[in-house]
DNA sequence: TGTACATCAGTGAACGCGCGTTCACTGATGTAC
DNA sequence: TGTACATCAGTGAACGCGCGTTCACTGATGTAC
């Protein structure tokens, strides 16, 4: 069969970043191997190495692309609210705390997936988790900011952004949390869910 | 040299709950190999099965044993405060969210450690891991209640169980996320520390 | 208390398996004329 | 436009390696008399 025309391959990369961008927020960087992932993406194992140096760059470039996924997600949501920032913000937490973004790491935030991972990878790891992270808490800061002005209230970048890293680390913490319980107890999971939207709400 | 007493029996399997203890929290349930461990412990892989049924089992005592040592730390820091739960509180909150928590793991709370890989295993390590939460929602939530005494404030159990889930998933999250940009950006690492920590002093 | 024997904790080789990666091969695609 | 040839994406077998687990063996420990 082969070989195959050039967007045909461009095709196939994406294929095959798709199955591992689901696979690895699903079971860790760790927990699915090259085989699956290019049966998954419809191919055999052999050819995976035409398309990445090795299964470390599949993983920088799966952040990298799963980091502006959620971003460009968030951007929908808050453009969705463009009369309120406060309820475009209400919105992400609740959307983010929902059960079906615990029940579908697949389809997720990739910080709340992968940060254990890039804990325990290489530098390179961490940076691109960096740059995806630093992304999430300046639309955050931001949202913060314009919800401020809007209602009148007084808030310095510095405080913002202060309370974006703790709103962050929050949704993060729960979504870890809720689904480190989902299977053995889905009523604390669904609690820890719960009682984080209340609490965020609050503030 | 085989056989050896029971009581050193005994030791030799502490030795290797607290190799595995270590290592796991260090790098995840699959990311020691058992020759590693019995190596760490100073036996050879062998005898590992005169200890344990399989290494899921090991699995579950290191979760068990682990949220056992960290609710008696947690305790011991409330002891060292008599007077105010308040004070005991601020210092369990200053003690999780320091830089040396964040850089020993191996030594650090179970549940920031191994959430992910509870949540990625099967349902006897996610009934471990939710018991080891339940306790420390307890204890948390006696905390606030016995602090919201003192203090003379109003504070029904619902709302301070709230709160506890509220804090807990902060004190995760956060942690989680310092870890994972430690080695690739130190100041935004430290940043997130710090952030929470001031945000939760607020409350 | 002393002796004879069963037990069993630790050893180290071996097992099957899945992993990431390499490679000779293939034939359709892309290109040079 | 047509032909001849180089390229290279995908195939599938193979590589070395580390994993969890098994097992025959050992000799000191524990026990029965």
């Amino acid at each position: 069969m082969p070989r195959i025309s050039q967007q045909h391959k461009e095709l196939n990369r994406a294929r095959i970043v798709a199955a591992a961008s689901e696979g690895f927020r699903a079971r860790g960087l760790d927990g699915v191997g090259i085989d699956e992932l290019m049966k998954t993406a419809g191919m055999t194992h052999g050819g995976f190495y035409n398309h990445f140096g090795s299964k470390e760059d599949l993983a920088l470039e799966v952040l990298h692309q799963g980091f502006a996924d959620s971003l460009r997600d968030l951007a929908r949501i808050v453009e969705a609210h463009p009369r309120s920032a406060r309820a475009g913000l209400q919105a992400i937490l609740d959307t983010y705390l929902s059960t079906d973004h615990r029940d579908h790491p697949e389809l997720g935030c990739a910080s709340a997936a992968l940060a254990v991972d890039a804990a325990r990878h290489g530098v390179q790891t961490q940076t691109e988790y960096q740059r995806g992270l630093d992304g999430y808490l300046a639309a955050i800061t931001d949202l913060l900011l314009a919800a401020a002005t809007q209602t009148g209230t007084k808030l310095d970048l510095a405080k913002a952004r202060q309370e974006a890293i703790a709103i962050f680390s929050q949704l993060v913490g729960a979504q870890i949390i809720a689904r480190a319980v989902a299977r053995s107890d889905s009523t604390l999971s669904d609690e820890v869910l719960a009682a984080t939207r209340k609490h965020l709400w609050r503030a």
